[in-house]
DNA sequence: CGAAAATTTGACATGACTCAACTGGAGTGG
DNA sequence: CCACTCCAGTTGAGTCATGTCAAATTTTCG
């Protein structure tokens, strides 16, 4: 479980055993069940997450009560909303588990706290959220020049992990379009 | 032209005049005329660019040869493609220049000597891109939850100062519809 | 096993796009 | 300084992709 996270903080920055055991001490071990909240819209984000088994989605409910996800989260990848977790304001997604997940958490406090005994942390955060923006920014330019068909095209090849284990509707909520349409395209691509 | 960039990389840590000095000596000042590229596609990004005066479009160009505009660059705005300038690989954006436009601007190495030597600007560049991650993932999810009058709606109250300097085709580009269809919902909204 | 949820399919509606024509203003050269 | 061109913006008509509503079928899970 550790080994999971110490790698993932070592990527772009290597970390000691001394090193290693100061992140131990500020984490927190949690697990949810499936369906389960990690985040409800109005909540602060008191957590950024770190998961290390199972799936999460992150969406958003908009006025007419449609669900839009905004992330699939997987293991060794970060959930989080980071708006909420660095203003300290209510939170406007959600956050659950399409599957049973555990977790690995860090309060703002204990971040800071890591930053200050650990100062490379700080640098490793900054890559992370920079690949988290770059591929925010690479989403955005798909969803203003491509079709349907062709994000879909696009999100099997880049994640063809998450496509195996989440439903078609969830799916079609992240590209943006009905399961009805996700379905057609589904049975042209057969064709 | 240095207060500017000085009280914005003090924005969120505070630089004395000895740290203002080594910005001085690491950033330098470039002007572009109208319609000029600052980046153009299948450049490597050299420099991270701080627009000083002026007004800038960072677009793509799809397969069909159209354009969608990513980002307006105002005053006191960082431009520029994160991921060409730091992994060294050839760019797909194009930044061009709607206005004579006046910058400072920085290498990754001498960005690196910054980080160096003030080590506190690593967090201002932490906060910067967490900023516009936080920027990218909204306009994301505005893009998956609402129709085209409403995104226009947001875009005038959000940017005022834009809308009243860049051609309503550069906006429609934008916000990802044609020109005629953002004429259309002018006309409507008129009435 | 049975209820609820997910997927598929069909018919129809609609928002946005394309193509095309027209208008008006800005910039340019004779 | 005027005539001309060019480009942005507007408007109309027809088309197309995707959404909506509804029903049938399959799968999932308690």
């Amino acid at each position: 479980m550790w080994d999971l996270l110490i790698k993932n903080l070592s990527k772009f920055v290597p970390l000691d055993s001394q090193e290693a055991g100061i992140v131990q001490s500020l984490f927190t071990y949690k697990k949810y069940r499936r369906k389960q909240y990690i985040l409800q819209e109005g909540d602060v984000t008191r957590y950024e997450t770190f998961i290390v088994k199972g799936v999460t989605r992150t969406y958003e409910v908009d006025d007419k009560g449609q669900e839009h996800i905004l992330q699939f989260g997987l293991e060794d990848w970060w959930v989080g909303d980071l708006y909420s977790f660095l203003t300290e304001s209510p939170t406007s997604y959600n956050i659950d588990c399409l599957e049973d997940t555990e977790v690995l958490h860090i309060t703002k406090a204990d971040l800071e706290t890591l930053y200050e005994k650990v100062p490379k942390m700080e640098r490793h955060f900054r890559i992370i959220i920079q690949n988290a923006f770059i591929a925010s920014s690479q989403r955005l330019s798909a969803s203003l020049a491509k079709s349907a068909p062709e994000r879909y095209e696009d999100f099997i090849k880049k994640y063809p992990q998450i496509e195996q284990r989440v439903a078609n509707h969830q799916i079609a909520s992240y590209l943006g379009i009905t399961p009805q349409t996700l379905s057609r395209i589904r049975s042209q691509e057969r064709s």
